[in-house]
DNA sequence: AAATGAACCTGTTTGC
DNA sequence: TGCAAACAGGTTCATT
């Protein structure tokens, strides 16, 4: 579910309601999530004030006054969000962190794949959830020169390299699939056929529908909300995630479904070579 | 070494 | 109608 872009408004969502907040004791109701959910961990948070609310590739980052940081993570299916301590909980509703202004953050995840943990803000970069990832999307460092050298020779088809986020951060399904349609760029493609002009599209192309989708507020397929507990509006801006059979709007052909990994891949032959 | 498939979970949709 | 299979935005581990 959530990629870059919506994990991005959640951190946009959440920043201004728990900066300056203090963290009262957490309570948990299911502590079996993709790791377990450590008492003991909270316990080093009580008190400590919110001084930022940062994102590294799908994570979220509560960094406290404790030299502690929150690492939230929301899976397929996960929600945070702030609430009234009074307000009935929601379904699947897992942790909520108190605040000291009545109010609660919550966290719920239907399927469990998603993680809550409390790490050393010095441990962060260090930290086996952290350690392997690539570049951020953003990141000036990252580059067409290097995206073709790094493959030379290599038969892996390029959407498994976006998907990869040792090599490049917080692509998910979707971006994937929509940042190889707007580049022209077949999904099977292998990333050692693929010249230097064309990675510097699909750099572009990447950055471009990250972007606009971060402004729409991420894509809400089924359980998408954001901090605020809203959808988000880019799903109707997809060109081909989801859209199987439909006409591709730049050629007319019918956009394809094929598996790559396990994953729906979505594509229209017409456009991408 | 690199790529695929299975596993972790629950809920919804699709097909017979 | 009912049931089973397929499928879902992510990540990691085992297996070719």
């Amino acid at each position: 579910m959530p990629e870059l872009p919506e994990v991005e408004t959640v951190r946009r969502g959440l920043a201004p309601l728990l900066i300056g907040r203090r963290l009262l004791r957490a309570q948990v109701a299911e502590r079996r999530l993709r790791e377990q959910v450590s008492l003991a961990e909270f316990r080093r948070v009580e008190g400590a004030t919110v001084v930022d609310v940062r994102r590294r590739s799908k994570y979220l980052l509560l960094d406290t006054s404790a030299g502690q940081t929150v690492l939230v993570h929301l899976g397929m299916t996960g929600q945070i969000w702030v609430a009234d301590h009074d307000r009935p909980p929601a379904p699947h509703q897992h942790v909520v962190i108190p605040l000291d202004d009545g109010r609660e953050i919550r966290f719920a995840d239907t399927r469990r794949f998603g993680l809550l943990r409390v790490v050393a803000e010095a441990r962060l970069s260090g930290h086996p959830l952290l350690r392997g990832l690539g570049p951020e999307p953003f990141d000036p460092a990252l580059s067409a020169a290097d995206l073709r050298s790094g493959s030379r020779g290599r038969r892996r088809p390029v959407k498994s390299l976006l998907l990869d986020t040792g090599t490049i951060a917080g692509i998910g399904n979707i971006y994937a699939c929509e940042a190889l349609f707007r580049a022209g760029i077949h999904p099977a493609r292998a990333v050692g056929r693929i010249r230097t002009d064309r990675w510097e599209r699909l750099l572009e192309e990447l950055r471009a529908v990250l972007t606009e989708a971060i402004r729409a507020g991420g894509t809400t397929l089924r359980d998408f909300l954001n901090a605020e507990g809203g959808p988000g509006y880019f799903r109707i801006r997809l060109r081909v995630y989801d859209r199987e059979g439909d006409p591709c709007g730049r050629c007319g052909r019918s956009i394809r479904r094929i598996v790559q990994a396990g994953r729906s891949t979505f594509y229209c032959a017409g456009c991408q070579r």
